[in-house]
DNA sequence: GGATGGTTACTCGGATAGGAGGTGTCCGAGTTCTAAGGG
DNA sequence: CCCTTAGAACTCGGACACCTCCTATCCGAGTAACCATCC
């Protein structure tokens, strides 16, 4: 089992621009040069991104993307379903059936226990994901990071970033 | 993400081969045959299930495989780490260095918060694996499943186990 | 000087090739059972 | 009747193609900023 590298990146992505001014914007392609990443590439996962409600796209120039809701609201669980899809990584096949003698479906209402143990497993991982807020991956990097880190990120954040345009207010 | 199809299939010969009697063996063409899976493929994750000490194989006629040790020793963590690998699920590629200023290494020595994050939640993943014991998943399958379905299970087993050798002790 | 229209450049969005890992299959090495032959 | 021995059949084990999904890339649609022109 391995979780897609977009993963990693959009959280990053997430993160950066969690530390942008309130409405303001950043343009896919500086977020691609901050992690040396493809630029083609990473918009794929921003694209998940906005289409999950997580991120606002903002067209032309001047544009980017911003997070669409306070990073409060957004945890891992929410970024992780985004890029990887909502189905669970456990996908019971009913294999129990598939025998050389064939028993009716009655005999099948009752949900096979180890998916049911599976699933209990994954609930317990998509809670803690879920408990993982944007907000406390942002407060933990600017406290306990190397402060050569945060200086260079604060840095790359004040020179990318696009204020938000005074006619058009964030919605 | 997406869990090998193999792990479902590892589950339930490790259930099948726990409703043995003691010390009796099952060959793998019959655990192919009781759901319906190509007997060369799940040679596979048997032969994984066995290099990781899970399950013991006999080899010769009248041979096949058994548990390594009792059910109550064996949880669903075991059976998913032996199938998919002991790598986590997120693997932190470090993208936070791969910017355009390249900081020196000393500035990432504390670990990334992201990938801290991630390794939170997969513990409790693994934690949540580890509490599931194939002997309560046994258990709870002869109480509670459909008593066709159960019926049909022992019948199996009582069909295609070969007993233990008289002159051979399980180690 | 101010308003207006066209041009330009920048942004995101979706459709298109390439490659790694899981899936499925095959054949070979080893071991035990069986049965025939000899004592 | 018992022991020995050769054969055969069944088992697991590892090596080889195929296919799906993730990775990576390109080009097109749309929008806002900019600038030249006109009033």
């Amino acid at each position: 089992m391995k979780l897609s590298e977009g993963v990693e990146a959009a959280i990053h992505c997430a993160a950066t621009l969690a530390s942008l001014e309130d409405g303001a914007t950043m343009p896919g392609a500086a977020l691609a040069a901050q992690f040396g990443l493809s630029p083609s590439y990473l918009l794929k996962h921003l694209q998940a991104l906005t289409a999950a409600g997580i991120l606002e796209s903002v067209p032309g120039p001047a544009g980017g993307y911003r997070l669409a809701r306070p990073a409060e609201r957004i945890s891992l669980l929410d970024i992780v379903l985004a890029v990887e899809g909502p189905l669970p990584a456990f996908r019971c096949n009913e294999i129990r059936r598939n025998g050389p003698v064939r028993l009716p479906d009655s005999a099948y209402v009752k949900p096979c226990g180890i998916n049911a143990a599976m699933l209990r497993a994954e609930k317990a991982w998509r809670a803690a994901l879920a408990a993982e807020k944007l907000s406390a991956i942002v407060a933990d990097f600017l406290s306990d990071a190397d402060p050569r880190s945060v200086a260079a990120a604060c840095a790359f954040v004040e020179r990318h970033q696009r204020p938000q345009k005074p006619g058009s207010p964030k919605q």
